[in-house]
DNA sequence: GATGAATGAGTGTTCATTCAT
DNA sequence: GATGAATGAACACTCATTCAT
């Protein structure tokens, strides 16, 4: 990676982001430093700054490839099943999967969430993400609802409840999940999801 | 706070901690340095390092303190409750409840959660203390199911369950829960989890 | 001023050292960079490096500039008056006046002179500068000492007597003068010129 | 002055203020940093900042150790003669001395001048000496009016005009005065003041 | 117990400048 | 003529920490 010479933006910025998560899982955001993401990829620090004005505007750049991503793999998945109750078991299925928790390393995905408590900016394009799923979840619930695949009262709850168990799930993974496999647990977590969806609980 | 003198490092030791928790709610934990934390207090800062070796061991320190606060704040709430129906009501209104979720200031809560992914002393404090909580509810789940008050399969898993579903509900407050308030959804959570706990399910 | 593109040097060059001049009464001699004089005119840095070689290149071409301007202005202003009499009363009402001391930004102005004291090449523009009016002066008071207009034994060092007055009071005028108007203590100067010019002191 | 250990504020400071000044005398106010200034010293950068806690702070702390010294060395010099004709002709033969030009690095007090067209503090504070300075000749005079020792309508204004032609041949000492000797031209100056201030002409 | 002197590593950022296109 | 990639030096400043007092 190091030596290349004459890239332009287009290459090199997605590039210094790539170079940037890395350093961040091994270092932790406060341990990462742009001379360090420099070094890590070969680079001048001085070049990150020509490309990305500043520090903030480097950490905005990967939250807002990290959604992106999210968002674009999460596409990927669903939207070419056509068959409804194909695509909710599908939903479900990979919400509580590992893989899914794992679309992000957990430390860089919990690094932002804490960093959206102090930046406003990061917190919105969290909040924007978060509330893009859950939207996405409420539209899908109304078709399942209509089709009888689920039985709920109220959508939009639903799918609120459905983005609190996987967010919990990801954090239980961290705290308490080390003893036993991720799978076992995310199984009850599917499990109750699928009860509470399917009797009219909420 | 400022001035007092000559006090020993029993009376001091936690005096610097909460020193240390008010500049981490105000300054965040990349913000928060041991001469910020100096000047908070009105004392010099070697004053810290005299009585916390390094920040390391300031930090742990905070930890503990927290940690032994929600346990001992959790005691008080629930353990004099003799009727075992109402100390089961009890306890989950109490985990559903907003004050609850702010028992520890959320964004110093978040921090620690953060630093738990780079830093195994932090990590196992925090395990420890989930696991001291899920065990808790475990053996109490035993007690309320055999005396009907919940019908579960697997209290151990029940225990699980709650807490993924009360951790994915202090992560979901902060990001979907200012546009309606926090009582709303957390209505639905409970309701959820009652249904769980009282189906069968687990 | 943005945007235009491909005009030549001859016009490129002194559009530039405005930009310049603008971009160093906002910002100080310190505060003014290449950069942010490519930003205020709204060209790239490099293009400015491209005209002026270097950073000093680019000084010394805003000096020479504003030195050319002043003498120019100052031509203007005298030499259509044929009357002598009314020739040196013009003269030394301009010297003192408001909207001679403001001919240059006295920020900017000040700047230079502080820069003459480490740059020689600033120092002999300003040296030059300034002889060549006190030139002017000893040239015009030997006819106005010819003609009895004033009466000196030594028109040199009246005219040295007089740019020494001139450049004390644009010094005064920043220090003392922000509690009197400018006006009043000009006419304390201009009097002791005049006194001084007139009754064979010097 | 390299390697000194553990002293304390009260012979550092000044001990660096020195170091900053004479840095600045051989480098200009943009070429001297702090790190210039530690390595003059023979110390740690950082110890520069441990005693100022900034550099603003550093070169207000130099401008008003100037200022302190210009107006100790002129008490000295005036304040014990107690005749006042004899006062009178040494304050007037000393602020037209070559001395007294110097009494600062000329380079040093113009830096300073020009910095206080953009910084406030710095140009309060010189504002506050030259008003000081100013108040005292108009003190002086007004005592040297009543004996008959000068004769001026407005001791104020003729206050306002020694400060200024003083200022005056500090600038045109430097532009102009290189050709011939300083006293050549001071000596013109202080004629001036002298027939100024006895003619009754301000 | 408490303070201050001193260090050294490290941070983000700015800057002038060169080179290739 | 104009732009952008890339560099390297420098800067003020913060920080945790050690040591002596």
């Amino acid at each position: 990676m190091a030596g290349r010479k004459n890239q332009n933006a287009e290459l090199r910025k997605p590039e210094i982001l790539e170079g940037y998560y890395r350093v961040l899982i091994e270092e932790g955001l406060e341990g990462t430093s742009i001379s360090k993401i420099a070094k890590h990829l070969g680079i001048h620090p001085s070049l990150i700054l020509h490309y990305f004005k500043n520090k903030d505007n480097l950490r905005l750049g990967l939250i807002e490839l990290t959604i992106s991503k999210f968002k674009a793999s999460h596409l990927l998945k669903f939207d070419h099943i056509e068959d409804h109750s194909l695509r909710f078991t599908t939903l479900i299925d990979t919400i509580f999967s590992y893989e899914w928790s794992r679309t992000v390393d957990p430390g860089v995905h919990f690094g932002f969430y804490y960093q959206s408590f102090r930046d406003a900016s990061v917190s919105n394009l969290f909040r924007e993400m978060f509330q893009w799923f859950r939207d996405y979840l409420y539209e899908e619930f109304i078709i399942y609802n209509r089709e009888g695949i689920i039985q709920v009262n109220d959508e939009l709850k639903a799918a609120d409840f459905i983005v609190t168990l996987m967010e919990g799930l990801e954090f239980h993974a961290h705290f308490l999940g080390q003893e036993k496999p991720f799978e076992e647990f995310a199984g009850v977590a599917k499990k109750s999801a699928l009860s509470i969806l399917q009797n009219r609980i909420i």
